[in-house]
This record gives structure tokens, sequence and C-alpha cells, in this order.
DNA sequence: ACTTTGCTTGAAACCGGTTACAGCAAGGAG
DNA sequence: CTCCTTGCTGTAACCGGTTTCAAGCAAAGT
């Protein structure tokens, strides 16, 4: 354990002063080459790197970014979603030479503070916020602290901020005309909760598909869960107790179709043969699945890679104060779990 | 956005000096009750919160750690790895206002430059290196610069470094006694990759099992793989391709043992009615698997807490110099995919 | 020979905190 | 009434960088 070398010291050892050797570590002009040799050699030779934390400090800046998860204690489908996510904004924060710092919380009070103090402590340049809710009270956080936001999801109540999306209407609507054109009349549709935004874009997505294949919705056959398997299960258990039986289900998550598609086994129903179902977002796990699942993909790790271009085009400033946002297609991954019927 | 406030302009609005402001954000004695009230005040109307980054330079450590994850593109079992496990050192960090870096890169060489910005730059107090390997490179960065480090799994060739791990050799050899004691003789183990650490030992409890009931090891049943799915997958394959259809798997990961399974269901053979598969980790995913795995849980999560734990303690520096670790033990999860033979 | 120009360099201020130390007032002991 | 604590507060140095500004100096221009 070497102790840590300072600027200064570097300064005396290339017997110049400090400022000159800001310029070298910088790449800055006016150091004469034979100086900047002299320097640069001292460098390598204690393998000096400067103090982040105090050029921080000096600049304003720390070249890190903040990664704002709603909940760490979140449901698998999130996790499924973060995880790729997190790939992709790394990918372009490497490049760049950014750190990620991840905000996580297990309570809603932690939560708070832990935003506070990431937007005014000084130490993010910028942040992205997955999972935004209406006015989502983060985001004030980061606006007022004058902290750059991209939010994953359109930002509603918040006009100005940038954002990456993904086009969930689009998605619902062609797994949505899918099925009816494999010939299903009911198609049960398994929501996300009523609040999120993007549940709400996608019981659009599912409407305008049977608008425009000129059907009535049958409101019976719209169901709001969490996303998550069980809701899934318990959705199709209810409709197989009360002899209802779908010949479809279109499912807001991957996780939720699997548990619609457990369901259906258990009641001796085999799904991708009687029954269809499809999914949203192609977890990893889908083409593992028995049958292997037909669903919406949602193109993550991308987003991650754009979120994060966003976000640094901002830190550059040479941006107007246009909106920067990008809202990405789905695309309909056809497997083994729809059948014509 | 309000210009951001600092410390000498709280001292002026409360008549007070800077380092008076000090002693009241931290809690200083040696203030007296009015001024101290008085200056409560002016923070709480300006809603000042210290600029981190300064405090971190004056301090020499900045309350956050970094996780340095092995490649990015990793595969899929190690992201789920990752996900439980950052949910549990977060829970950590999180309780005791610390923040979490992510170190991850695409390439190899970004990858030496990160972590060792990371180790010199100042800006983490410790570092939870995950997937460790022999003699690893990184954890030279991070001893030399006097961080202290917490690996993930035994960091052979660091006698001093703490570590958090997990019984993998006694988790191994309970999942092939329950396969042996099934009156499975036969069993093909489909291993990590060979210089990985967990698998050693995960091969040291296999042959442990069949020691401890006095059989035979077939060593031609052992096949290393990389816990990837298809590493199961195409193991199986082989085997059934050339007509030696082992009658119970022990797979190193739950991914390995869904492909196993995968290929079991494709050569029309019942999984948990003609042959046992045993898996490793118990993903979330192990129990919507069908059929639902056996397999030996990892208490990832609790290890996330564990090293963040030990981490903390290294860091507050009332830990003597003895090493700091811990070993869970694992859990054999009976669920349907094996079967008395 | 004297000014101008341009390049290189260093001194010093600054970023926003923490803290050692000294000063000062009030209260208690002798 | 003096001396000594004791408690509160401010001054100034420090953490390790960046940057402004002025100065030094050599080459070029007049």
């Amino acid at each position: 354990m070497k102790r840590k070398m300072t600027i200064q010291e570097i300064a005396r050892l290339a017997g110049v002063s400090k400022a000159t050797v800001s310029r070298v570590l910088n790449n800055r002009g006016g150091v004469s080459p034979e100086t900047r040799r002299k320097v640069e050699e001292v460098i390598r030779l204690y393998s000096y790197t400067p103090n982040l934390v105090a050029r921080g400090l000096s600049l304003k800046r720390t070249s890190s970014i903040g990664l704002i998860v709603a909940h760490t204690a979140e449901r698998l489908s999130s996790h499924l979603f973060f995880i790729e996510f997190l790939r992709g904004i790394s990918a372009i924060l490497d490049e760049r030479g950014f750190r990620l710092i991840v905000a996580t919380a297990e309570s809603e009070d932690r939560y708070e503070t832990s935003c506070r103090s990431m937007a005014e402590g000084g130490v993010v340049d910028g942040v992205v916020v997955l999972g935004v809710r209406r006015n989502d009270k983060r985001l004030r956080y980061f606006l007022r602290a004058g902290i750059p936001v991209v939010t994953v999801g359109r930002p509603i109540g918040f006009p100005r901020v940038d954002y990456v999306d993904v086009d969930n209407a689009g998605g619902a609507r062609v797994a949505t005309e899918y099925l009816l054109r494999l010939g299903h009349g009911e198609i049960l549709f398994i929501n996300g909760p009523r609040e999120h935004t993007a549940s709400l874009a996608r019981e659009k997505g599912y409407r305008a598909a049977f608008r425009a294949l000129r059907r009535e919705v049958d409101e019976g056959l719209i169901v709001y869960g969490d996303f998550s398997f069980e809701s899934g299960y318990e959705t199709v258990r209810g409709f197989l107790a009360r002899g209802k039986a779908p010949s479809a289900v279109f499912a807001a998550s991957d996780l939720a179709a699997m548990g619609a598609i457990t369901a259906f086994k258990e009641a001796g129903i085999r799904v991708g043969h009687e029954v269809s179902v499809i999914g949203f977002d192609d977890i990893p796990y889908a083409h593992f699945f028995d049958p292997p699942l037909t669903t919406v993909r949602q193109p993550i790790y991308e987003m991650g890679k754009e979120a994060g271009r966003i976000l640094l085009l901002r830190l550059e400033g040479d941006t107007g104060s246009e909106r920067l946002h990008k809202t990405f297609p789905t695309q309909l991954i056809v497997r083994e779990s729809t059948i014509r019927s």
C-alpha cells in the first residue's frame, strides 16, 4: 500500500508547478514538448492518477450519473428489465468514462433521502429514472437542483423532461390483432397496474386492434394485475373456475403470461394447441418456456443505451432547450404459445 | 432551479462562521442550543444540503463503495445472481447511507482502466468483487491502493482478503447423495468451467457423495460446461445421440439443468418420471419451470448483505487484521424434477 | 537598440467542505 | 479580586485538483 501521490508531489519531482502538471494531465496546450515529456515520465514512474474527488470539486462535475430504481424489492419482471437496461446504459457510460451510481431503497422514506442527497449532494451530473409515474415526486428534486434527467417511460406531467420509451400501444395492438386474425374472438387481457403509464398505453393498443378489425371489446375481459406471475395465474384460474375459458390471453408481461399458461396446464388445457397466450417483454426465459412464448419484444438494452446517450448529450450542453426523446418500436416474436383457433 | 447554497452562505445568513455550521451539520458538540437552533432554522429555510464531493475531499472518504462485476456481457445465470446480490448489498449500504457505484465493462482493456480509476481515483472507500478468479489481477489494484476488498467466492491466492462464499462442496454433495439414494447409479455431472473455483468445489462435493456411499465415480460422466442453458442442452443431446442415456443429471447451474431437461423433453423422455435432474442456484424461474426444478439453493441475497456488512466493518476500522469471511450453507429444494429410480 | 508578439510557466485564488487552535466571556474556587 | 476552568465561537489551514492572470523570455519586427 503505497501512499497516494498528489499533483503537488508530482510537480515537485518533475521540477515544475501544479499548474503545469494539470495541463499535462488534461492535454491542455501551452506546454513545451520537453516539459511535457518530463512530467509524463514522472507520472508514469510513480503511476500517478489524479484524485477524482478533488477534480470533481474543482470542476463541479463528477463524471458520474445516477440510476434511480423504483424499489429494490421490485418484481422479477422489473429485475430482468433492470439488468438489461443496466447493460445498455453501462455500455455507453463506460465508453465515455462515466461512472454509474445505482440508487435503490428498501423503504419509501429512505428512498426520499437517497434521492435528495443524490440530487443535491453534487455527486452526480445527471440521472436516469426508471419506472416513472405521473407527477413523479422524484423528478421534482432533480429538476429543482438543476440536474438533467432522462426517464424511462414518458414522464406525464413533465412536458420538458427527456425520455426514452417503447411503443406500448403499438406493441399491444399488433399482439391483439395477431390473436384476432388467428380467429380468437374473445381475448382476455391481463394488464399491468392501472396507474402505470405503460398499462394505459397497452390498453389503448388492445382496444385499437378491436376497432381496426371492427370487433367489440368485451369489457369483462380486461383485467388489471401487477405484471407478476401470480397475477396471470390467479386471473386465469378465476376464469376457469367460473367456467369461462377464454380462447386467448394477452398478458402485459411475460411473467403474467407464464402464470396464465401454468394455470391452463393445471387445468389440462394445452397452450399452443387449444388456447393461445401472448406475453410482453421477451425476457430471456421466454424461449425456454414450455411452450416457448410468443411475445412482444422490447429493445431494453437499446433503450438503456439511448437513455445514456441522451443524458450525455445534455451534459455536454450543446443541445437546445428542445425535449430529447426516443420511442422504440416493439417486435412481435412468434413462438409456440399461439395457434389458429 | 435555485442556485446551490454553500456552507459559507448559510453561515453568513445565520450570522455565524462556517465552522459552526459544520458543527451543527455533523452534530458535533460545542454549539450552544440557541445558535444551533438558529443555524438549523436557516438550513431548513433554504433547504440546504452540504456538497458531498467537497466533504469527500476533506474527509478522504466518500461513503460510496464499488461493485465490480466481471463482465457486463456475462451469462444469464450471472445476471440473476447479480440482481439478487445487488438487492442484498443495497439493503445494507442504503441503511448506512452509502452509495453504490457499479463498475462494468464491455471489453477487457476498458475494464482495466475502469478498475484502476476506481482504485486510485479516491471515489470509493471499498469494493466488492464479483466472480473472483485465481490470482485475480483486479484485486492487486485495489490492494495496492489500500482499498478494502471483499470478494464473492474464496479469493485463491489472496489469503488475507475478506470474502463471502457459499458451501459449494456441501451443496453438491447433498444433491449427489440425494440422487444416489433415489437409486440412480450413474449421475451425469454437468459442471461449470474448470478454472472457476466454485466448479472445483462442486466437483469435490460430487466425488465426496460417491465416496460416502462407497460407490465408484465414472469419470466419463463428469463434463465441463459454462453454466449456460446451451451447455446443459448440448451435453445431454450428445449423450443421448451416443445412446448413453443417463438416469440422472446434476447440473452446476439451474440454467444448465433447464437445458438438460429440454434435451430430454425433445427426446421424449419425461424428466421427473423417467429421469431425475437437479440444478444449482434456485433462480426465481426454477419453480415455474416444467417440471418445477429440484435444485440447490444459494442464499444470494444474504450473501450480498453479508458482503456489505463485512466491508462496512472494515471501513469503520475497528477490526483487527484477521480475515473476515462467511460461508453460507446451501439448501436442497426438492421439487418435481427428481424421482426414485 | 527597442518594442512587439507569442509561447511557456508559476503564483495564487478558487471549488465547498472539516478541523486544529486560539480567543473570549462567564462562572466557580481560592 | 484574581486565576482557572469551561463552553462557545471564529480564524485559518487543509484536502487535491483547475484556472486566471501576470510575468519571463526568446524570436521577430521596426
